[in-house]
DNA sequence: CCTTGACTTTACCCTAAGGGCAAGGTGTAT
DNA sequence: ATACACCTTGCCCTTAGGGTAAAGTCAAGG
């Protein structure tokens, strides 16, 4: 018993673009194909072996997975054990989507309250962030203000000798409640990706997730008071509380462009 | 102020690579392109726009929509019930996840079971099946099964007077509990996509879902009995209960192709 | 003035799972 | 012989960019 394409493809209930596509990619082979006319032919019992392509892809596996699950026969523990991580990737993917749809329902939560998210903000408004967790190598140190970039230097030494990647802007942490003009309280971090173990004056660590007003600040750093002042003032009309301490993120950094185009985020984390 | 694309992704915190995209699909362009290298020059008040649109894909919206949202200025309601909107669809991703987990945890339900569904299964072997839903149009009459092929004939040509979609293949329900020679109560439906009323003996309705036992016939009609005798006896087997008149599908019908190559599936509903 | 290195440009191919279409060959029935 | 349904390959399309290459541009240092 053998059918032709279109019959195949009314038996299984799948385009016969599918199978077509299946035959391509080495996923289900016709049983036959005539060699002068190119006429794929079917047999019954890889009605069965479609059907079995179908469950897996029901359960969510792509067609390169399903055709290595195909490939060797596992048994039922093995089985189970790629159902069970399969279930996981699709409950992450559940997650994500959860995510975002807390977020719409905030942000129509926000919009009944006054504030529509698609009017032009004003550039120099802060702004609230949800800032995410970070793996970061840091030193910390009482230094004058001058000496910033010296530890960046020492903390890219670091990342070299161990073979980390940097993976985002630098980070400056302004531990001094107030200001202080030399040997205040620093913290300078770099992200990374790897792993490794601190040593000497470096150490790895994560910064946590935290909610911060943001606010961003174009030009030399010698200007940076009006913005911490703007954010200050935003803090204080939104009865906010700082809850840790200030951050600068060095977005476009002394390297390579004059001071003018310097772009820092000054980030206060709050409650 | 005015940044270079390496610069201003570094500020927004995106590849330069999705910054030229979005330049192509004219989601964000650059406030200046030099003439002559091609250079694209952002302006600072492009980082706000630039934030509404990670804000609306942080929504999962797409570039095209989100292009079209940022167009022309929704006011708060409007933007109220597009959310709205969206997140319902997202739901709709969400709620198709979640069938698919739950499938995956029968199915490891049913590999501890001893079942493993990766096994080749006799291909004569019945198979449980959930039926879906399908919108019909039908007859349903008491004629001999010789005159079948005229009710068919006759369903479609309701179907072309009424400009509706064949989207399925034919059905035939069996509504006599047991075998009657002539005169038997049956019942034929085409799979149809569209709106109609019904009229004269042609009614649209709905087949509901349902659980059945299915099994393959192929070949000519007249040697069905085996199959039917086939899932009488898993049903009895298994000890299931039968709860609805039987159908038969005709996946590979008497167009075409000779008796031979006819397959039917036989469906009996249970619970 | 020239070189160097960092940065930028366009252009092409790739992703998953097929959908749509076109031009042309094939099978079967009348 | 012809009509018509069916089959073939081939090409382009979908999302939101990623990767790479070859070549042009920018600013700084010698």
């Amino acid at each position: 018993m053998v059918f032709t394409i279109g019959q195949f493809s009314k038996i299984c209930r799948v385009t016969t673009k599918t199978l077509r596509h299946y035959d391509e990619v080495d996923l289900l082979k016709p049983a036959r194909v005539d060699p002068l006319t190119g006429y794929r032919y079917y047999a019954v019992e890889q009605i069965d072996e479609f059907s079995r392509i179908a469950l897996l892809k029901e359960l969510g596996f792509g067609l390169e997975a399903i055709k290595h699950l195909l490939k060797q026969p596992l048994d039922a523990a093995e089985l189970a054990a790629v159902l069970k991580d399969q279930a996981e990737h699709i409950q992450q993917r559940v997650d994500e989507y959860q995510r975002v749809l807390a977020r719409i329902t905030k942000e129509i939560d926000s919009l009944q309250r006054g504030k529509n998210i698609l009017q032009a903000n004003q550039v120099n408004e802060p702004q609230i962030k949800e800032l995410q967790a970070v793996q970061v190598a840091s030193i910390r140190d009482h230094v004058p203000y001058s000496k910033v970039g010296e530890l960046f230097g020492e903390l890219l030494g670091f990342i070299n000798i161990h073979k980390l990647t940097v993976n985002g802007p630098g980070i400056f942490i302004h531990h001094d409640p107030e200001y202080r003009p030399e040997g205040a309280d620093l913290e300078v971090c770099l992200p990374v990706a790897g792993e490794a173990p601190g040593s000497g004056r470096v150490s790895i660590k994560e910064l946590p997730a935290c909610r911060a007003v943001c606010l961003l600040h174009v030009g030399p750093y010698d200007q940076v008071g009006s913005t911490y002042a703007g954010i200050l003032q935003y803090i204080a009309e939104k009865q906010l509380t700082i809850t840790g301490p200030s951050r600068e993120v060095y977005l476009v950094g002394p390297m390579g462009v004059p001071p003018e185009k310097y772009v820092t985020e000054v980030q206060f984390p709050v409650a």
